[in-house]
DNA sequence: TCTGGGGTCCTAGGACCC
DNA sequence: TCTGGGGTCCTAGGACCC
């Protein structure tokens, strides 16, 4: 068996543990540059705000209903989620962090406990210790468990937790008949009309469909949840986080930039937080990838995207050989003329750093004692205390965030006051 | 005025090897 | 007249996840 344990509405909620004037009101949370809704309370889903729906399409919806916006809060949102992980990982020997929100455990050995009990011992205890909301589902395999934490959550009478291991066959049946194909682990909004049109319309059909037709019809993928939701386990846990393969980082600007001056400074520190990610996990890049667009949603505008691959000599994680690679780059993609809205940088060809491949020639080593120097004082004075002189001072082209919350976890001066 | 960020896996086709 | 068989690697694009 296995247990998905999933915050609700998790980053509206963390923001209510800190705010409780937020409980019963709509809320809302926006992603980067206050752009576009993240996160809903479920007053704004009984509104019928979809995700992902720009802000500034809600603003009379928001007047009328008084919608609250906030701005994201990774930093709060990241200490709540570990804080909360840690919480879980008291349950089960196994667990994987599946994401900021969720988090498989294993539970073989469970096999004598009542699970629904369990389940609502794991609710109370992050509801008690956190102040946030979760559902928990049990099923036999991870494609099981998490339809059954969507059964938790969108079923009353279920109380927060559903274990599919409890229903009789039966029941069973009579409950994924009733659920939408489309709400399956990886049937994504391509596949859920295809598989419609062919009859298959609920999560029921899906199991019972032939695997081998469906396999040809789509893909191995489907085939596998097919075998998963049949309790045919093809998908383990991994306790253990497999290392990136490729490091991204990328921001859309909090104003356009026209000049190659304001790209370089924003494409800097895009390297300066990838090659961060990238030491963590002791891992060398062996090319940079950059590149850069104009706003896409502006068809009246000129528009112009580009991106080019820059190979290093020889792999490394040196933020300086890392920033000067990608400018190269960056240099051969800028036409000026046009009102530049996103640039990003990804780091390629990830190898382990003690498996390091030597150039033929000689090549530009970097300094790992300078990078390690760099990333303490960081760690300890704060992010960017020290960085390099490209990233520029007080860029115009930082993003928007109008709405922020304090760090209320993360930041002596930002700590609740309780009078 | 205003539209996010960061990943993985699979497949098909082309180039190439002996 | 008649022209094989068995592979790997790379890239781009699509689909999916949160």
């Amino acid at each position: 068996m296995f247990a998905l344990i999933d915050g609700n509405n998790f980053y509206v909620s963390c923001e209510r543990v800190f705010d409780p004037k937020l409980e019963g009101r709509p809320v809302v949370v926006l992603s980067n540059n206050d752009g576009c809704v993240v996160a809903r309370s479920q007053e704004v889903k009984a509104l019928g705000v979809k995700m992902g729906v720009p802000w500034f399409q809600l603003k009379d919806l928001a007047k009328q209903n008084g919608i609250v916006a906030k701005s994201s809060n990774y930093s709060l949102y990241g200490d709540m989620s570990a804080r909360m992980m840690a919480v879980l990982g008291q349950f089960s020997p196994d667990q994987e962090i599946y994401s900021i929100d969720e988090c498989f455990l294993g539970m073989d050995g469970f096999e004598r406990y009542d699970l629904a009990a369990y389940g609502q011992r794991i609710r109370a205890r992050v509801r008690q210790w956190l102040g946030l909301p979760v559902c928990v589902g049990f099923g036999e395999t991870k494609t099981l468990a998490k339809l059954a934490n969507h059964v938790a959550k969108k079923r009353p009478g279920f109380g927060g937790v559903c274990d599919l291991g409890a229903l009789s066959p039966a029941g069973r049946d009579a409950l994924l008949e009733g659920i939408d194909v489309g709400e399956v682990w990886g049937v994504g909004y391509r596949g859920t009309p295809r598989l419609k049109a062919l009859g298959i319309d609920n999560v029921k059909a899906l199991r019972d469909a032939d695997p081998k037709w469906l396999r040809r019809e789509f893909s191995v993928v489907l085939e596998r949840t097919v075998a998963e939701l049949n309790g045919t386990p093809c998908i383990g846990l991994e306790e253990e986080a497999p290392a990136k393969q490729q490091i991204m980082s990328s921001r859309a600007f909090g104003d356009y930039v026209y000049e190659l001056a304001g790209l370089e400074e924003a494409v800097a520190t895009y390297v300066g937080r990838a090659a961060e990610k990238l030491r963590r996990q002791g891992s060398l890049a062996g090319a940079v990838q950059v590149y850069v667009r104009t706003n896409p949603f502006k068809a009246d505008h000129p528009q112009y995207q580009r991106g080019l691959t820059v190979p290093l000599a020889e792999p490394s994680d040196d933020t300086r050989l890392l920033v000067r690679a990608a400018l190269l780059g960056l240099k051969r993609l800028y036409k000026p003329g046009y009102a530049y809205q996103k640039a990003g940088v990804m780091l390629m060809d990830l190898t382990d750093t003690s498996h390091m491949q030597a150039a033929l020639f000689d090549a530009d080593r970097g300094n790992p004692a300078v990078m390690r120097v760099m990333d303490r004082i960081n760690a300890y004075w704060g992010r960017g205390t020290l960085r390099l002189a490209a990233e520029g001072v007080d860029p115009a082209w930082r993003m928007r965030r109008g709405m922020m919350s304090p760090c209320y976890t993360t930041r002596w001066s930002e700590l609740p006051l309780v009078n």
